[in-house]
DNA sequence: TGGCTTACTGCAAAAATTGGCAAGAAGGGG
DNA sequence: CCCCTTCTTGCCAATTTTTGCAGTAAGCCA
C-alpha cells in the first residue's frame, strides 16, 4: 500500500491540495475498508490512528477525495453514502430500487453509450463507477404478480 | 393539474399507501415548480397552502414520492437536493462534476445499452431520469492546461 | 354510516452535515 | 535551513435531516 500512497500523493499534489497526515489517514482507512464502506466506519478507523482528527475534516476530506476520483461515493438511496476506493478497473453497479440489490456489471455494456455522449455532447463521462437504479428481475417478476 | 392529481393519487393507493391532504398539497408543490426545485422551495410553497405541515413531514413524503417513481430526485453535488415532478417523456442529464453545470441528452443515446442490460442482466434500468456524472468540455480543457 | 385497524402527521429531540474562524502546518523561495 | 504565503485543521455554532412517539385520520368492512 504504500507504493500505492505514493501516487495518490502525487494526484493530490498535481491537482494543486497539499499532502497532510489527516488525508493520508483518511485514504489509508478507507483503502483498508475493503469494497464498500460507510462515513461512520472511516471515521471509527480513522480514529484509531489519530484520535484528534474532527468529524468535519472527514467530511471535507472525502468531498475532495471524490472530486479528485480517488474515491468514489455511492448513494444507494438506504441513507447511507458508500465510499470505495477507486479502483483501476473501471466497474458499475446495478442498484435495485426495490430490494437494494446490488451487482456488478461489466465495464463493456456502457462503453458505446460513453463514446457517443463525448461525441455528441463533448462530455466526458465519469467511468469509473457508474451507478444505474432500476428493478431487478426478481422483484419485476414480483411486482407484475399483483 | 386535477386530472393529473387523481392519476397519482391512484399511483399512491395501487402501492399500498394513503392519499392524505399534505401529500397531494407537496405533489401539487413540486408540480407547480417547473423544472427542478430545492425542498426548501417546495417547503415554502406548501407552507402557503398549509401552514401546519412540518419539515419532516415533507422530507418523509419527497422520500416516499422518489421510491414511487412519481417525483425525480438529482443530486447535484453542491450541497441541494433538486426535485422534479416526472415527466411523462424520458430525459436525462449529463451533470459536470466540476462546475456543476447541468445538460438534458436525448434518450436515445442510451437505449441500446438499456436494452442490453435488460437481456444480458435482466435488470430493468430505469430510464425516467439517468443522471450521468462526469467532466464538461469546458472543465476538461480548463484541467489540460495546467 | 359507524367502527376498526393501522398508516400518517406534528412535535420535540437527536443525529448528521455544513460553515466561520483563528491557530497551525505544507510547500516554495531565498 | 528558515521564512513566508496560503491552504488545512480543529473547534464551535448553525443548519439540515432523521427519528421516536402519541394523537389523528384514511380506507376497509359490516
Amino acid at each position: 500500500m504504500s507504493h500505492k500512497s505514493i501516487e495518490y500523493e502525487d494526484i493530490i499534489r498535481a491537482a494543486g491540495h497539499r499532502v497532510t497526515p489527516q488525508r493520508i489517514h483518511i485514504l489509508d482507512a478507507v483503502c483498508a475498508a475493503n469494497g464498500h464502506t460507510t462515513l461512520g466506519e472511516v471515521y471509527a478507523r480513522v480514529r484509531q490512528v489519530d484520535p484528534s482528527i474532527d468529524r468535519s475534516t472527514l467530511y471535507r476530506t472525502l468531498k475532495l477525495f471524490v472530486e479528485l476520483g480517488l474515491v468514489v461515493s455511492a448513494d444507494k438511496h438506504d441513507g447511507e453514502t458508500y465510499y470505495e476506493i477507486a479502483k483501476p478497473h473501471h466497474h458499475h453497479h446495478l442498484v435495485c430500487r426495490k430490494c437494494g440489490q446490488e451487482r456488478e456489471i461489466d465495464h463493456a455494456v456502457i462503453t458505446r453509450m460513453v463514446e457517443q455522449v463525448l461525441s455528441d455532447y463533448d462530455f466526458r463521462v465519469d467511468t469509473n463507477h457508474l451507478i444505474l437504479f432500476g428493478i431487478c428481475g426478481a422483484c419485476a417478476a414480483q411486482l407484475s404478480d399483483r
